[in-house]
Order: C-alpha cells, then sequence, then structure tokens
DNA sequence: AATGAATGAGCCTTCATTCAT
DNA sequence: GATGAATGAAGGCTCATTCAT
C-alpha cells in the first residue's frame, strides 16, 4: 500500500486555487486540477468525495488559514491599539496571501457556497475570538456600536480592496500609502478623537 | 445577427441573471437561459454573438443602469451634501435593484471579466460624472485626499455589503438602521466636524 | 428547424438491440449505440431523457411488437383449436423476429427492469386478450385450471426456447420438428384426449 | 494468485453473487465486491485472474453446486419415480438456494456467457447422469423421445419459473401448489397413462 | 498475502454552437 | 427571424487493473 499523501492533497487545492484565481471559479474543471496538480483524474476522487467536497475543502482550509493569521489579538488589551494591528495583520498577511482573500471573495457569498452546504456556523469558525476582540472594544466604549458584520465592512474589506487594487495596478502604493487606509478604517470605527 | 425585437433581448438578459443570483455564475448555460427566457436555444444566436457577448452585454447593461442610478449629482454643489445624497442614491435604488449589485459583484474584478474583453475603461463608463464630483470634494477639502477607488471602498461598497447582509438576514435594519452606515461612511470620508 | 425523425428513433432502438443480443445488457454503452446508429453521441438526447429512458422504450417497444404479434386469436373459439393456433404464432413471428423474444427473456425479470421503472401493469399490456382467451378455456374446461403465468411457462416459454436452440445449433428441427413441442405443451395444458 | 484462503475466495463469490441479485449483472464492480466481501480491492487479484475470470468461477461454482443437488437419481431404477424425484430435487434445493437457480438464469445463454469463455462443455459438466438419466427413461419408452434439453424445458424451467413467481409474489403457493406443476409437466413429459 | 493509492480509459451527460427548415 | 435537431468536445465520475508498500 501507498499511503495517502498529504503533499498531493496540499497540491490538489493549490491547483484549483490557482484555477480560480487566474481563470475564475467558472472555470475550474477536474481535468485542469489534474494537468496542474500534475495527477491522474482519478486521484482526485482518493482525496476527495466530489468536485463540490474539493471546493468545500478549498474554501475552508483558505478561511482557516486566514483566520489563524488575523485573529492573532490580545483580546483584552487596548481596542485602539488592537484594531490597529488588527489592520496590519490582515494587511501583513495580505501581501503574502492575497490569492487567499481573494479565492474567498471570489466564493463570495454567492449561490456556490450554498451548493456547497457550508453553514454559516462553518464559515465563521475561527473568527470568534475577533468577535470577542470587538465586543471588547463596544464595551469600553471605543468601537462604535455597531454589528460586528459592519465593522468588518469597514475595516476587513477596505484592506482587501486596497491589496487588490495595488496589485491590478490601479493604485500606487507610493500615493496611497496603507497608512491613510488605517487613518480611515479607525475614523469611521474608533469613536473618540477618530481625527 | 441585428436584434429585432428589443423586449426578447431584454427577456434573456433578464433570465441569465436570474440564473447567476441563484445559481451561480459557474451553473449559466445558454440552455436554460433559453428555457427560461422561452425561446429556442437557437434564437440567442440572432440577439447575441456568443455566450461571452451575451455576458458582456449584461455585465455592462447592468453596470449602466446603476450608474445613471447613482450618478445624478450636483457636481459642483456643497460635497457634504453630496455625500449623504450619494449614498441615499445607493441605498435606494439598491432597495429596488439589489440584483444589479449583487450581478456586478459576482462578476467582480474577477478573471471572468479578462474573458469577456471587458476593459477598465468600459467598465467605468458612465461613472466619469462620479469622478468628478470626488474631485470637487477634494479640491474643495471636503474629502480626504485619497483615490476615488478607494472613496467607493468606504462608501459604495459598505452600502451593498448592508444590504445584502439584511437580505439574508444576518442584519436586522431596526437595530442597525442605514442612517449609522451613512455616519460610519461620513466619518471615514469627510475632513472635518464629521460627527 | 429539422423535425425530429422517426426513422433515428428507429435506429437507435435497433442498434441498442442489436448490442445487447451480441454483448449482453451490461455491454451496452451509449458510445456504442450511437457508433452502431450512426448519430453523435449527443443526438441520443434528443430522442429520450436518459439511457434507462431508453432502455426502458426499448423493453416497451418489443413487448408490445410481441404482444400484438402472437395475440392474434379467436378469444370466444374453440380453445384447442386456439391453443394450437397461438402456438403457431409464437413459433412463426419467432422465426423472423427472434431476436426481440431474446431481448425480452435478456431483460427478464432481472433487477434491471426495476430500475427502469418498468410496473407490472405497463410489462403485461397488450396482453390482456391473451388472458380472456385462457379464461375462455379454463371455463370450457378445455384448459387445466391454472394461473396464466404457469400456462405461459409451458406453452410460451418452450417454444422461444425451441427456436433459441436451433439457432444456437443445440438442437436439430429435422430431428426435433416443432409439431413436437406443439404436442408435449398440448398435453401438459389441454385436460381431455391429450394423448 | 494461488487461492491462501478458501472461505475468502467464497466470500468473494457471494458478494458478487448478492450484487448481480440485487442489482443485475450489468451493475457488478470490482470496488461492490470488494467493499462487501470486506477485502481490498487489490486482494481480489489474488483470488481471481480477472473479472471475468471471477464471473466465470461464479457461474461454474454455482451450475456445479445445482447440478450436485438436482443429479442424485437413480439413474437405471423406474424412470416414473425418477421423474417425479428429479422435480422434488429442483423443488427442494430452490427451496433454500434459489438464488443460485436465478443467477443461472440471469448468466441465461447470453452472450456474457461468451465473453467468459465458458464452453458448451462446461456448461454441462456435472449433468451427465442427467442425461442417462433421460436416456434410460426414453429406452425403456416412459418419457417421449425428445431431447434432452426439451426435457428440462418442460421439467426444469417450469419448477424454476413457477418458485420465483411465488417469491415475486405474483403466484400463491395455497392456490397453485407445487404438485400442479409436477402435474403438468408429467403429462408432457410421460408417455403412457400420465395423468 | 494483503493493502489501497494511483492510473487513464471509458462511462453518461451537458455544453456551446451550427444550420436545415 | 425563429426553431430545435444535430454535433462532438468536454464535463464529472467510476471502472478494472497495477504495484509500491
Amino acid at each position: 500500500m501507498r499511503a495517502q499523501d498529504d503533499e498531493k492533497r496540499k497540491r490538489i487545492l493549490d491547483s484549483t486555487s490557482n484555477i480560480i484565481m487566474t481563470q475564475g471559479i467558472a472555470a475550474v474543471s477536474l481535468s485542469k486540477i489534474a494537468k496542474n496538480a500534475g495527477i491522474a483524474s482519478g486521484t482526485l476522487y482518493t482525496y476527495f468525495k466530489d468536485k463540490n467536497d474539493m471546493l468545500r475543502a478549498l474554501y475552508l482550509n483558505r478561511k482557516e488559514r486566514i483566520a489563524e493569521a488575523i485573529t492573532q489579538l490580545d483580546i483584552n488589551g487596548d481596542p485602539r491599539q488592537g484594531f490597529n494591528h488588527f489592520m496590519d495583520l490582515i494587511y501583513d498577511y495580505g501581501q503574502e496571501h492575497l490569492d487567499e482573500f481573494v479565492l474567498i471573495r471570489e466564493f463570495g457569498q454567492s449561490p456556490i457556497l450554498k451548493s456547497l452546504n457550508i453553514s454559516q456556523a462553518e464559515a465563521y469558525a475561527g473568527f470568534e475570538s475577533l468577535e470577542e476582540f470587538v465586543q471588547n472594544g463596544v464595551s469600553k466604549q471605543v468601537f462604535f456600536d455597531i454589528d460586528f458584520q459592519v465593522i468588518l465592512d469597514y475595516a476587513y474589506t477596505p484592506v482587501i480592496e486596497y491589496l487588490i487594487s495595488i496589485q491590478n495596478g490601479n493604485l500606487d502604493p507610493n500615493k496611497i500609502p496603507f497608512e491613510q487606509i488605517k487613518m480611515l478604517s479607525t475614523r469611521a470605527i474608533i469613536m473618540e478623537e477618530s481625527k
């Protein structure tokens, strides 16, 4: 017997990610993945039940990685500093792993997610500490008292869009440094002295 | 290849939009569209050169509609009021036509757009006045001096995400009224006395 | 538009029958059928919903043909003569169309039939007059009072097996003429003076 | 390729039989068999050269079992009693092992047998004594002077069909007892005083 | 001897597109 | 202009078989 190969599993997910990133989710096909990963098409089924199972695994895996990277926060520390740190975490991780963010965005909240049977709970697994962090900031009256989701729309999303715009060449980081993004987000979310 | 019946052309686009919205972009097929639109599959080729041409037309059409709806701004008026009005326009149009916003988001800035041969220029057609409006605000030192794209990330995107969250049932508009979104966006973008 | 072509539909069924007859039911594949029928594989789906639908149509079509051929009986006439005539009908039709009988036998009462969703009722459609004929013979005390199915086992089945054996070269019709089969069946089923 | 574990070999054949009986011969796959038998798919090749070799072994094994069960006849004894006993043997064995009969019928004389390279000789191995028994009956002018195969069509086949009909619920053994089947077969085959 | 990961041919089906009608 | 039958490539998936372990 040959032992199942974690490296191969990783290669499959990476290949799929690659295809999604360069050709879009609609262009994903198992034969492309197999060719890209350097394996036979049938082999995919040793690692995943079917195509959906694989997309599901990919989505959750990337989400998990991102969660690990951007939730390393001092939950009970100073919210202001924490917020600053949070944006840095996203930015730093995005410098190296923008593809993961883009992939998650590509899946979006589109109908595909439903067909993959990913529950709300699964989608948010790993982000619990982030929610706690926000609650701490709110209770200390440093963050505006709004929904967690809304805070992400002003803190997480703009960073991702910023990084993508830079990568696409639509934005020049020398003219618009990340500090400005942080400032805008901070102004939006942090209550006092937000100037 | 000349369109004869504009109503039929519209039906085709609407059907496609429908399918994208309910099943995702990967599930779009001409036979589904034809059935949904109540026409024969071959007839599609009277109205569009091929599948990509149709997706392209759909994307540009929705983008145009949105542009018309949200760029009705007094470009040279008071930027503060204008900003307020701009967000209202998005919100109001989104109440009735969220599907169009979602469709545009579904296409994203993803590789699909490239395969449809949609140039940056085409994608932004119709938004020129919006850019002028922003420049006016910046020159009057009411808006922060940042990129047009970044402003959209703090003014347009959060409204759309807000509306989608409400539609998905993830947000309760009674607890988080639109006024709060406007406030956050305003705080981020408007320079002084941004209360 | 090109009108759907009954001749083509017939060719598909004939090709399938051919394959079943020469290679067995397990060897039926749509690509073989298409090649055999001289059409593209996709075209099959213009005529049948899927593979099962086609097998179903084939089964019922052959059953119907057989029913037409062997149920042309004088239901209320002399049962003895009728029985004789019935066996002749099977024999005569089998001379020209043994493949249809063999096909039906190949489907058998095997699990395949269940997967084709053929109800008992459908399977026996067309044979109602045969049942009436048997009832007439029973009520006139010419046939033994046994089940319709059992009568077939002694009248229909042996003829088919006889014809197949001849075709296979396992039986020499000169040594065992059909008259002998008729005699044996008659002896089994007809009550009096059956010697 | 040498069998080591006869119990395992038996399990493989039983599993295959099971699948044929419940899903039909077209649904047989080695992976199903392996799972059903509780072994790894590769292990099948220790016991059988390939799939056909296994089907072949299954067919011959079941045929052999049946032959053993239904050929325990006093070849030179009274043919009338022998005929009666013969039908009882089929009936009795069929009560417990109908699946074996059904399996043989499923293979039929269909093209599958040819693809399994089963010769006429192999198929009839074990039935030699039965043929002798028939010849004895014929030479004593108790049985009609017809072919061995034809006799089976009137003595063996109807019993099997009878048992299957009962199992399928198409026949009620209380209304049609086995005695009636025996009577019909006897009437057909035994020459004098066959009532 | 036994395992099950790996293979790639072949399965059924759907697809975008063409074209006779 | 409109139709839908026809095409064959490509889709996802299962298969029999091999072979490193």
